[in-house]
DNA sequence: GCAAGGTC
């Protein structure tokens, strides 16, 4: 029997029906609760494909280091490290089926991860079938003639590749597991609270927290803008602004201010135009989606949770991959000729009557993956409305990476208020798209046309109006998860596979929280802590070093257990400093952990109020200043308690955010403003004499009333929608458009034909409709998670 | 209860 393994299922689905000469025959194991890819291939009579699950074995510690009080973390270091199982069923089945091989093909990805994955798999098929033969399959992309090559050039298993991937296991293993205990055991923080540290989660919060410091560090300065509206003869007015966007003397703004005089006048001194060139954007990969479906309002979360979904139902491609070249074996013709039909095929018509069809093209290439793309056409009604919104952003990119460039006609105006010693000299810019070109396919975040009335030089202009703005310059802003995750990439830190997963994990370790990402106080001490001691761990170096090890490894040129020993040797001095100072740094973190409770000052006694356990284990918010001070207000019994930078201006307390896995946060508002809000409620029904409903309900009925007000500001039906007069909400009933709904659906380009609404309105209207709608969706959504 | 990497 001919055994082919593939590091997932739908490869060996889709690798067997390439290579099947006849009929696949999909066998089931009921007891193994496996299924395999049976047919006749190139003289072997019997030939199974089998795929796995990524890695189905990992690495750890023996049981008897779990106890982490009993064994000191620094033990760890040098402890035995044993292979477990983390996939029964497959490691199960891969056993009794490879038990009667006569030869293996390793087709697993492409990368050293797959690499691995396949000598992992090896192994346990060797462990009860010692004497089979093996060989290795490399491919880009599942497409018959990728495939077809690899297996008729199959070559060997690259066992170096493999050791390198193994010592990246290894090291992050120990490095995290024995930082994450020393770090937790030092703050007292144990069980579901401990602190973690590791390669790649480590340098990501350090980065979250270095922007913090620097907004900290920021010193404002104040600026001033001017703007001047001026009117042409034709009385056509527009807004132009000093020539200096900002003007950093205040008496300098003052004089320009007094010298612009509404009712004087003003002369144009200089027009230029230029055509700007807009290039195609590149193909997707992972982060490049992620950052695109961030950018229209869609979490990197749920991106990666619907990107799934459309990938497991067969419509998008794989969907992590560096990737963002295709791959001359994609048929990118027959992949735009499926849109044919669909929703899209005006776009698809468009790009086929192009003379030559050259896709752009990024520096990245993966060898395991081809960039992200849509691999069969859809409706809108196969799919939930928002993954239809992903399906659409995967289809308009790849559209786009085959079109023209956008062009732009660009004007630069300078104008002179006044003459001689009074001469202000201000400008305006001015821009129209001439030729959408790939802005047709892919309409996201398209800048708006800046135009300007007819201007040409000597053009003698009114002052109509005049404004004076004062500003301070504003601190760098914090991250948001897409801005991150492509910081990430660039820095090196994670894969295309688990950069969501680790923003996810320094948010569920109460590390980072909020969006944009902010870093809470216990996150400082730990960065802080391990910058000083360790700094290795907080850098992204660390991975670059590892990287560069692993190259070494797999070109043969170091051993793996080199690498290895000196990893656990540097480990081992760093453990002898932090001994040395346990006790500075047990103080620095357990004072981190106290400023993230501290909620404010005692509005009786100015002591620091902070968030208490009472003996029976419910919160409260205390007063530091207790037995002498008993202030004290209710919080909510279950959730972790964050501690915004928000503060309500009434209390001057910080607002109170509580977080609960799987659910979205609760913003919980100042206690104070809670409790009295309660306890008004809690007189009246005393009036009434009924009973008082508990204060964290009674908190969460008033969110969801806030709710509720806030839904009635958004349009519900058509006539709601801003701009939207009673000539045009007849002719869109006319086309039978007649609510949210059917104009959120609407293909706005045949709808302005129909009704004769220009397409430029039509566009803003749909977009409030689905503003409105997704509003709505997150409004139920929100509701349900209550 | 520890990491990061696959995959679902």
């Amino acid at each position: 029997m001919y055994l082919i393994v593939t590091e997932k299922e739908t490869a060996a689905k889709r690798i067997a029906a390439i290579l099947a000469e006849n009929k696949v025959k999909k066998v089931r194991y009921p007891k193994l609760g496996v299924e395999t890819y049976e047919f006749a291939y190139g003289g072997h009579e019997r030939t199974v494909v089998m795929g796995l699950s990524g890695h189905v074995v990992g690495i750890d510690f023996p049981k008897e280091y779990n106890n982490w009080q009993k064994n000191s973390a620094k033990d760890l270091i040098d402890a035995d490290i044993i292979v477990t199982t983390t996939n029964k069923k497959i490691v199960t089945a891969l056993k009794v089926i490879g038990k009667d091989a006569d030869l293996v093909t390793i087709a697993t990805d492409y990368d050293r991860e797959g690499e691995l994955i396949g000598v992992e798999a090896l192994s346990l098929i060797q462990s009860v079938n010692p004497k089979v033969k093996f060989n290795r399959a490399l491919y880009s992309a599942i497409t018959p003639k990728d495939i077809t090559h690899a297996f008729e050039n199959l070559t060997t298993v690259n066992f170096n590749l493999a050791d390198a991937g193994h010592s990246r296991e290894v090291i992050d293993l120990v490095w995290g597991a024995s930082l994450t205990r020393y770090i937790s055991l030092c703050a007292g923080r144990l069980g579901k609270l401990f602190l973690s540290v590791g390669r790649v989660q480590s340098p990501t919060l350090a980065l979250i927290v270095e922007r913090e410091k620097e907004r900290e560090a920021f010193v404002p300065v104040d600026y001033w803008e001017i703007e001047a509206t001026l009117e042409t003869k034709k009385k056509e007015s527009f807004v132009s602004e000093y020539h200096l966007n900002r003007i950093f003397e205040k008496e300098v703004a003052e004089r320009i201010f007094k010298n612009v005089i509404v009712g004087g006048f003003a002369k144009v001194a200089a027009v230029e135009a230029k055509e700007r060139k807009e290039k195609p954007p590149i193909p997707f990969n992972t982060t490049e989606f992620y950052v695109a479906a961030n950018a229209i309002g869609i979490s990197v979360n749920n991106a990666k949770r619907m990107y799934q979904t459309l990938y497991e139902a067969g419509y998008l491609s794989y969907p992590r991959t560096d990737s963002t070249i295709y791959p001359e074996s994609l048929e990118l013709r027959s992949l735009i000729e499926m849109f044919i039909g669909t929703e899209f095929e005006v776009y698809a018509k468009k790009l086929l009557k192009q003379k030559t069809l050259t896709p752009t093209q990024g520096k990245k290439e993966d060898p395991a993956h081809p960039p992200i793309h849509p691999v069969a056409p859809a409706k809108r009604s196969d799919m939930k409305e928002d993954e239809w919104k992903v399906y659409e952003l995967v289809v308009r990119r790849f559209l786009a990476t085959f079109a023209g460039e956008a062009e732009w006609h660009t004007l630069r105006v300078n104008i002179d208020i006044n003459e001689a010693e009074n001469k202000e000299e201000f400008k305006v810019n001015g821009s129209r798209l001439t030729d959408e070109g790939w802005r047709w396919y892919y309409p996201y975040n398209k800048p708006e046309d800046r135009l300007l009335p007819p201007l040409s030089e000597g053009d003698v202009l009114k002052v109509t109006h005049k404004e004076f703005y004062e500003k301070e310059t504003q601190p760098p802003s914090r991250y948001g998860q897409g801005r991150l995750i492509r910081l990430m990439d660039d820095l090196g830190l994670g894969t295309k596979a688990t950069r969501a997963d680790i923003i996810n994990k320094l948010i569920s370790r109460y590390y980072i929280h909020g969006n944009p990402l902010q870093p809470t106080k216990m996150a400082y001490a730990v960065v802080d802590t391990l910058e000083q001691y360790t700094p290795t761990i907080v850098k992204p170096e660390m991975t670059k070093r590892l990287e560069e090890d692993m190259d070494k490894i797999s070109e043969g040129k170091i051993k793996e257990g080199d690498v290895l020993a000196e990893s656990r040797e540097m480990l081992n001095i760093i453990f002898e400093d932090l001994e040395k100072n346990s006790e500075d740094i047990a103080k620095s973190l357990q004072s981190g952990l106290l400023e993230d409770k501290i909620v404010g000052k005692c509005q009786l006694c100015d002591s620091d109020l902070i968030i208490r356990k009472s003996k029976k284990g419910s919160r409260f918010i205390g007063c530091s200043g207790y037995p002498d001070c008993s202030y004290s207000l209710p919080l909510p019994r279950t959730g972790q308690v964050v501690v915004t930078d928000k503060m309500c201006d009434e209390h001057k307390m910080a607002k109170i955010k509580i977080i609960t896995e799987g659910k979205r946060p609760w913003e919980f508002g100042c206690p104070a403003c809670n409790f009295n809000d309660w306890e008004r409620q809690k007189e009246e029904a005393d009036k009434k004499g009924q009973t008082m409903i508990p204060f964290g309900e009674a908190v969460k009925k008033a969110q969801a009333r806030a709710k509720a007000k806030s839904k009635s500001e958004t349009p519900e039906t058509l006539s709601d929608i801003k701009g939207l007069g009673e000539a045009s909400l007849k002719k869109l009933n006319d086309a039978k458009v007649e609510t949210i709904e059917d104009l959120a659906a609407a293909n706005t380009e045949k709808l302005a034909k129909k009704t004769g609404i220009s397409v430029k309105n039509l566009d803003k209207w749909k977009e409030a409709a689905n503003a409105a709608k997704a509003a709505k969706a997150t409004k139920e959504e929100s509701d349900s998670n209550e």
